[in-house]
DNA sequence: CCGACTTCTGTGCGTCCGTTCAAGAAGTAC
DNA sequence: GTACTTCTTGAACGGACGCACAGAAGTCGG
């Protein structure tokens, strides 16, 4: 299986301080040392949970894939739902930063349509079995939302940021004659949203990438000023 | 539990006449006769397989919910796996009828939004706890594709016919200068489907009615000629 | 070296899962 | 009535599940 890194080429500054700062705490603690990484092995669960989901995802799986025992896990992570509910917030935290990054530019449409087609592309590399499947978000929603309040809570969060950070962008592409203004950027970026989505559950089937790209050019095209 | 005819207004005709050979096919046949109706069984499955998911549903949740017995169940549709794509491709057929007769129309937009809104108007029956979410053909996406080359064939089948049926509509729409050609109506199909989708899942969620309905709006202007 | 503290390791617990099966009940065919 | 077929019922099975716990192992301040 390769490494979460490799799904997301965003920068992993911030983890990377995190888990310093986190070392830091753990040398000032007496105890014996924890022998595994926190963070490496919260993504590797990722990964797991990512390409299985979280009900057929048991925690003998974990252990065996993480080479980590059990009570290992559930002191560093607690039950299994907040383990997942954690890798779902790590998973979310790498795309707001990706997503954020990306849309920091003019002109707009060519980066949303990299946004857009990241799905396909990861889709692209799955022929290897047990590889992530769609957007976790996602997934977590088709299985959790909304049973498990907590996990609800996350997903609307996440959703919410997605369509923030989105409508800032057209604003501003708006405002630069790029694109429409015949619909306001909030409503743009709550279509996105949906195709984002769709596309990263549809794309699971299997169906042909030209297709895909043409149906998300069509998006594209739709708001072009 | 609202019965499933509550979710889909379509015709059941066909429906009917399926039950109808079937019981003339039974009547011919020796033995005790079944004590319950099967059909009537395979739709109160689907709704709670609709509402639950597949793994978080238990034969015993069945036989609560459904007042049949565990043998009963695996005599009349084997085990659970084919219960369940039983009930999928049920979902299938009836949906797949109701859009057939809505996109059969001039004009084609104001139907096309019908079938966009549908699912948001579904989440606003959800006050009820145990209702179905989303599109079940899309929750087998997220929980079932690709593991289960079954379920794989199932909902890659059904995608291809939502895009075959919403494309044959737009071409014509097309053809009346209602709905813009600069793109072709396979790709504004697939678009489309993307759209549901991620409509059907992200409602999950629970976000505002208003944003959802501009955001369709902003998707059908689209097409506007 | 020692006691306090944390983590590691492996075993085991109770529960629920999907599935099977045997025995009885209820029909049809002749 | 008898043989045959199918459905119903309820118990039982093996396995997997999430989780808890006791003892060993290691690190600290003193």
């Amino acid at each position: 299986m390769r490494p979460f890194k490799k799904y997301c080429n965003g920068s992993y500054d911030f983890l990377n301080a995190e888990s310093r700062s986190r070392s830091i705490e753990h040398v000032a603690r007496t105890g014996r040392p924890r022998e595994f990484d926190r963070e490496q092995t919260l993504e590797r669960a990722l990964e797991l949970f990512w390409s299985r989901g979280y009900g057929a995802t048991s925690i003998q799986d974990l252990v065996d894939a993480l080479a980590v025992e059990r009570g290992s896990l559930y002191g560093a992570f607690g039950d299994k739902r907040r383990f997942y509910l954690e890798a779902v917030r790590l998973y979310w935290e790498v795309y707001e930063r990706h997503l954020t990054t990306a849309l920091d530019t003019s002109p707009l449409l060519p980066a949303l349509r990299e946004i857009l087609t990241h799905p396909v592309r990861l889709d692209e590399l799955i022929s290897d079995v047990g590889v992530p499947q769609g957007c976790l978000v996602g997934n977590t929603t088709a299985e959790l939302v909304p049973q498990d309040s907590e996990a609800t809570e996350i997903v609307t969060r996440s959703y919410r940021r997605f369509t923030d950070i989105v409508a800032g962008a057209l604003r501003r592409a708006q405002a630069a004659g790029e694109v429409t203004d015949t619909h306001s950027p909030e409503a743009q970026a709550q279509l996105l949203l949906y195709i984002v989505q769709g596309l990263s559950l549809v794309s699971r089937a299997g169906l042909g990438r030209p297709a895909a790209l043409a149906a998300i050019d069509t998006a594209v095209d739709g708001l072009r000023a």
